[in-house]
DNA sequence: CTTGACCTTGTCATGATGTCAGGGTTCAGC
DNA sequence: GCTGAACCCTGACATCATGACAAGGTCAAG
């Protein structure tokens, strides 16, 4: 199988497929003679599991250690529930402080009158204000 | 004032001050002789302006919108209200894809043992489920 | 044998920021 | 007046994951 229809088949782009060689996310496949790179249906599984691993937010970092994991037989489940767990906390804190942006915003807006006439308590927030600095 | 106290006055750094400049977000300031950038309090004050604008997390471009309404008189405070409104609906989209991969995330760990014993249902999901896939 | 679809590598770009390098400037203390 | 420290200048490289593009080689169907 090329690379093509491995992208096809896993729904990982082509392009990402080659990122993830150079990356050392997965092996580099063996080629044919004119250089074309050559998948089994194993690398596939394996490239559809990434892709799911990104899809829940997880960093390239994190999927060197899963596939790592995945890879291992003699892996504990401990080691797999502890990264789930911490990236859970990563995401929970990056959701507070969306949320804390969207507090802010929505009671600003809530106070601008928002017609025609230039006097706006967002500017005016933005340009006296000192709090609401989270990040 | 020198780029360096300017810096320290309004909490961006030189290395920011520099690129908002280039990027047309601040106007370019008068040199002296040799090339030092020169700022006075006027430009501190918008410096501050944008810190806090992009505290709240509006990208670059946004705030490039808001300081030209910050700017402009004739501005009407609908405009401002809007882009705050847009901008905070962005941001709950955000919210909400992340907290689909925390609840996705949590009931795999709550389900996976985490002991010393290899199968986990977290690598098994990442390997054959095809839901939970948001983004 | 031609054509089109595919493959290869490499580069540039994104967004916002840090860091480092190599070189000029300014000022205070001696 | 000289020296050193602290500042300033520009430019380049790195981040993270991805898209887009370019120039050239390969393969298969007609």
């Amino acid at each position: 199988m090329n690379i093509g229809e491995a992208a096809h088949a896993s729904g990982v782009s082509a392009r990402m497929i080659r990122y993830y060689e150079k990356a050392g996310l997965i092996d580099a496949p063996p080629r044919t003679e004119s250089g074309y790179r050559h998948y089994r249906e194993q690398d596939v599984h394996m490239l559809r599991f990434i892709a799911r691993g990104r899809a829940l937010g997880f960093s390239m970092e994190q999927l060197r250690t899963l596939t790592d994991l995945w890879r291992n037989d003699q892996r504990s489940s401990a080691d797999v529930k502890a990264l789930a767990q911490s990236h859970v906390r990563d995401l929970t804190q990056r959701i507070a402080d969306l949320q804390a942006m969207v507090d802010t915003l929505s009671t600003l807006a809530r106070q601008c009158h928002g017609d025609e006439r230039p006097d706006c308590p967002i500017l005016d927030a933005l340009e006296s204000n000192t709090q609401s600095g989270q990040k």
